[in-house]
RNA sequence: CGCGGGGUAGAGCAGCUGGUAGCUCGUCGGGCUCAUAACCCGGAGGUCACAGGUUCAAGUCCUGUCCCCGCAACCA
């Protein structure tokens, strides 16, 4: 076996139970796994950290409308994600749960920790305060008195609550940043952190008394702590720290944490603040890749519009989405995820190419030699060309994956499917078999194509095990371990019996698929059958809808405002009253367009100045955040609408 | 005002520390029949957003301008 190189320590964030995860998660924890399967492969003793984050006041709620414990509601999710990662054959060496005691424990340790060290103090936290997304906002940050998050309506709160003096680790976070450009990547990332971090930093907020599902507090039982502290923690917590050291000891300070571009500041900012303060190592890289967006925007569980793995999986296989996923995408950009670029990397990459190699080889194999493979006698140039970038591959795919760019990696193996399939066509077996003579000659051939595809199964072996396994079956290897120093050598095969199979990649009818899936994914979207609530603001009284008055009003006018690009000025009749009010659309109408139009009109609402223009009254609009259509009426302006 | 990302062949993208512009798909033409109508070869197609500058030499460095996309401000 390979001598051990070191110990490689990766983890991906603990994902929030609120729902299933989608493909997004799923992007993160495929390179995650395909790292750490590199890094085993490679001689590394590898930890893999993956797990949940499964406190807070969202799962609260949630599990309360379910009517179970949370406790209930999170084993269930939970169980879900764990099933979804065994189906998708994630190598992680633990799974930790915040749920879990030995990381409750541990955590209310690192909190008096923290406490002792003088870093942590009760303060008084005031802001208003958005329920379902457990977030306080400043009075500026709200939009129309609502939380920005969700546009639901915040409530004015204090609390008591515990702060960790992360103000006072500002000028070595940015030591930190200016001293270590490799402890954060991609380098957008780290001006972006820097810059925040340079703004001044606020001390945090690390306890609640709002809810009280989370971690208790060790020194104060009406609080728990709050969401960074109890995950953050999770990376050191699960290798035993502070109380059975011994993992610790050995794994930390971590290689690498993957994470989304969403959370680089708090893994960068307040997590080496917290090491900072128990004196502990940092971890020596944070990697934050990009997200994977849908044709209309972001992926979102509110939209709809999330792309759920487990249908691709059961209809491609893992190796096949896991393939695309990485090899589709450059590490830390955002991109682009439609069916079609699936299937057609899906078609061409791997039935086209790979699948198709295997298929003619192992036929060959078998029709020309009785499927053993025959030794080599001699080469030529064209011999040594195919030899040369079979053998010189893996200290390439080794380069590319210390950049994290799998996706290159990815390329630099097909270089050798594909030269491999046109050194088929330049020597042509088909007609060396017609002539006895050339035997020989046919003989180095299969042989040579023998090595390159043994090449490609250890190549391909960290992205794709199981095809890996299935090329190695086919191949006669079964019986060999998947070794990656023998990725360098070329001679290794000794009349090996090869076997034909079931195509590794059949190929798919494009079309026929994209239709298909087309329909699965609205038939998601759109169940008729059934009545699903909608999502709504909480309850009013009728009382509070008499208060608004309603009014039908005619725009007479319409112009940009001056000093904001998203705000148009109107003014519009109503009846007998003419007046002015802005709204912000934009971005969806010209003011040409709206002039004469009949709209609805709040006509009581209190007036404001946005932008130093004065608006009194709102209209009304029917949007789902991306098209905004006006609500018209035929009515007479100044017309009551109730 | 701002912060960040980006503008390279019809589409989607690579091009790090400067030295003949590249990949995948599409398209046109050819080859082959071992193979999953797959594979291989060749052609057409790019003022590398624009304008200056540094340099023997610039998508690649510098300056300025325009446009797009996030975030932010603001969207009663």
């Amino acid at each position: 076996m390979t001598e051990k190189k070191g110990k490689y320590y990766i983890t991906t964030p603990i994902y929030y139970p609120s729902s299933n995860l989608h493909i997004g998660h799923t992007y993160c924890t495929v390179m995650a796994d395909a790292m750490a399967r590199f890094k085993r492969l490679c001689g590394y003793d590898v930890r893999f950290l993956t797990g949940t984050d499964e406190h807070g006041q969202k799962i609260q709620t949630i599990a309360e409308e379910k009517g179970v414990s949370p406790q209930e509601y999170v084993d269930g999710v939970v169980s879900g994600i764990k099933d979804l990662w065994k189906t998708m054959e994630i190598s992680y060496d633990d799974f930790i749960r915040t749920t879990e005691p030995r990381h409750v424990e541990r955590v209310q340790k690192i909190f008096m920790k923290l406490y002792e060290k003088g870093d942590i103090y009760k303060g008084e936290y005031e802001g208003m305060y958005c329920t379902p997304c457990e977030s306080f906002w400043t009075e500026s940050q709200l939009v129309d008195g609502c939380c920005p998050d969700c546009g639901r309506p915040v409530k004015k709160a204090k609390e008591e609550a515990y702060f960790f003096k992360l103000s006072e680790y500002q000028d070595r976070l940015i030591d930190l940043f200016e001293n270590n450009p490799q402890f954060l990547q991609p380098e957008s990332r780290r001006n972006e952190m820097l810059a925040f971090v340079k703004q001044g930093l606020d001390d945090l907020c690390i306890s609640r008394s709002t809810f009280d599902w989370g971690i208790p507090v060790p020194i104060d039982e009406k609080h728990v702590i709050y969401v960074w502290l109890d995950a953050l923690t999770n990376y050191i917590t699960a290798l035993g720290y502070p109380d059975s050291p011994e993992l610790y000891e050995k794994y930390w300070p971590v290689n690498v944490h993957l994470v989304g571009k969403e959370i680089v500041r708090f893994h960068t900012i307040i997590w080496p603040a917290m090491l900072m303060s128990m004196e502990l190592p940092l971890p020596k890289q944070v990697l934050g890749h990009g997200w994977l967006l849908l044709e209309g925007g972001k992926m979102s569980k509110s939209k709809g519009n999330v792309v759920d793995p487990v249908k691709l999986i059961e209809r491609y296989g893992i190796d096949a989405l896991k393939y695309f996923l990485l090899r589709e995408y450059t590490f830390g950009q955002d991109g682009v995820f439609t069916n079609e670029v699936m299937l057609k990397r899906m078609n061409y990459d791997l039935a086209n190419d790979l699948g198709n190699l295997v298929s003619r080889t192992v036929s060959m194999i078998e029709k020309y030699n009785g499927g053993v493979v025959p030794d080599s006698h001699g080469e030529d140039d064209i011999d040594k060309d195919l030899k040369s970038i079979a053998t010189g591959a893996a200290s390439k795919v080794e380069e590319q994956m210390d950049k994290f760019a799998f996706n290159m990696a990815l390329e630099e193996i097909w270089i050798v499917v594909r030269r491999a399939n046109k050194y088929i066509d330049e020597k042509a077996p088909w007609v060396l078999a017609k002539d006895e003579a050339k035997k020989p000659e046919l003989d180095t051939v299969l042989h040579n194509l023998a090595e390159s595809l043994r090449i490609i199964s250890i190549l391909i072996h960290p992205f794709m095990h199981t095809t890996s396994a299935e090329i190695r079956k086919q191949m006669g290897l079964w019986y060999a371990d998947v070794v990656w120093e023998d990725a360098f050598d070329f001679e290794m095969m000794y009349q090996e019996q090869v076997k034909k199979g079931n195509p590794i990649f059949p190929r798919l009818d494009i079309e026929k698929e994209l239709a298909e899936l087309e329909e699965m994914q609205n038939a998601g979207k759109n169940p008729e059958e059934e009545n699903i609530p909608l999502e709504l603001k909480p309850e009013i009284e009728y009382d509070d809808f008499d208060k608004i008055d309603f009014r039908v009003g005619t725009i007479l006018s319409a112009e940009k405002h001056p000093k904001a690009d998203k705000l148009l000025v109107f003014q519009v009749k109503m009846g007998t009253e003419k007046r002015q009010i802005i709204s912000g659309v934009a971005e969806d109408f010209t003011p040409e367009e709206m002039v004469g139009k009949k709209v609805i009109v709040v006509a009581n609402l209190k007036p404001r100045k946005l932008r130093g223009l004065e608006s009194k009254g709102m209209l009304l609009f029917a949007e789902n955040g991306k098209r905004c259509e006006i609500v018209t009426t035929e009515a007479p302006d100044g017309e009551v609408v109730s």
